[in-house]
DNA sequence: ACCCACTTGTTCAAATTCGAACCAACGGCT
DNA sequence: AGCCGTTGGTTCGAATTTGAACAAGTGGGT
């Protein structure tokens, strides 16, 4: 069994804080310029990244990194603020799909740039091109370690 | 106002999810290996690293990245499971500080290997060694901006 | 056509989180 | 000594998260 020498100890220790540092001044931003939860707006975004702006609950559940059931109440809260709408889904009767409104939409391109801004000045900007590059590489090897894990 | 670039924008989401599955995978293996929590976790580590295994409550919330009252709840239950005790603090009436009791320490040690294994399988191996220097090197970098915030 | 194991999404209770309000107590200043 | 703006920690309520249990539906093999 081999140990984590220091080095790696405080890696993985500043990656973690560093996330959960940066997560909150996201969190914090959204709430008070557009009354959105961190969670709320990664629907968001999602689903405007998806085919005619839809998705599948689960496929959603899956890209957003929630549990169903945490996916479920977020998408009601966004339901009741007009910005997705609940339809069936046409080739599953079970299934439900979520779709971005006109207003969500709206709210979307009204967020975005505020949002753009604070990740560019605490995140790209806080990197050298070099270590910009590294780290996009460091973190596209642990998107490829991470993903296939269940198979 | 620049935009962000494609590869920021898969780099910065690629960022925070590798963060938020390592953390789940963490939180999983600790809670079924030895019923902790990831943030009760932290706070044994963090008291372990301090001299004489105590600290303030103020001081430990910093370091383990957490609010106030958040901390007040997780020494509460780490208090209950008789791992961490609260002293009064000498020098400020006001003042509580958490120590480690001798069970804390003995969970700790219990627990380190396996959390340390999974570190290194699920973050350390998945990268190659200069992949690794370079996202060490760039979160170096993200702490040093991240942390001088407020003054 | 019928099973039966798996999937879908929701509901439920329990645990956790946060911020705001709060009460002391500190400590520099006069 | 007395004031007063700040700090330390807890408490409170509201919001959120999670996993387990659930009802309904699907689909391949027989």
């Amino acid at each position: 069994m081999r140990w984590l020498s220091e080095r790696e100890l405080r890696t993985w220790q500043g990656f973690l804080t560093a996330a959960t540092v940066l997560t909150r001044l996201v969190e914090q931003q959204l709430k008070e310029e557009a009354g959105l939860s961190h969670p709320q707006y990664e629907v968001l975004v999602r689903l405007s990244a998806a085919p005619d702006g839809e998705l599948r609950m689960t496929e959603l559940a899956e890209v957003a990194v929630t549990s169903k059931s945490g996916l479920t109440y977020q998408v009601g809260q966004l339901e009741k603020a007009g910005l997705v709408r609940r339809k069936s889904c046409p080739s599953d009767v079970r299934g439900v799909v979520a779709a971005l409104t006109d207003e969500g939409w709206r709210k979307l391109r009204e967020v975005a740039p505020g949002h753009a801004e604070l990740v560019r000045r605490h995140f790209v900007d806080g990197l050298s091109e070099r270590q910009f590059a590294a780290l996009s590489d460091g973190v596209d090897a642990l998107a490829a370690r991470l993903a296939p894990q269940e198979p």
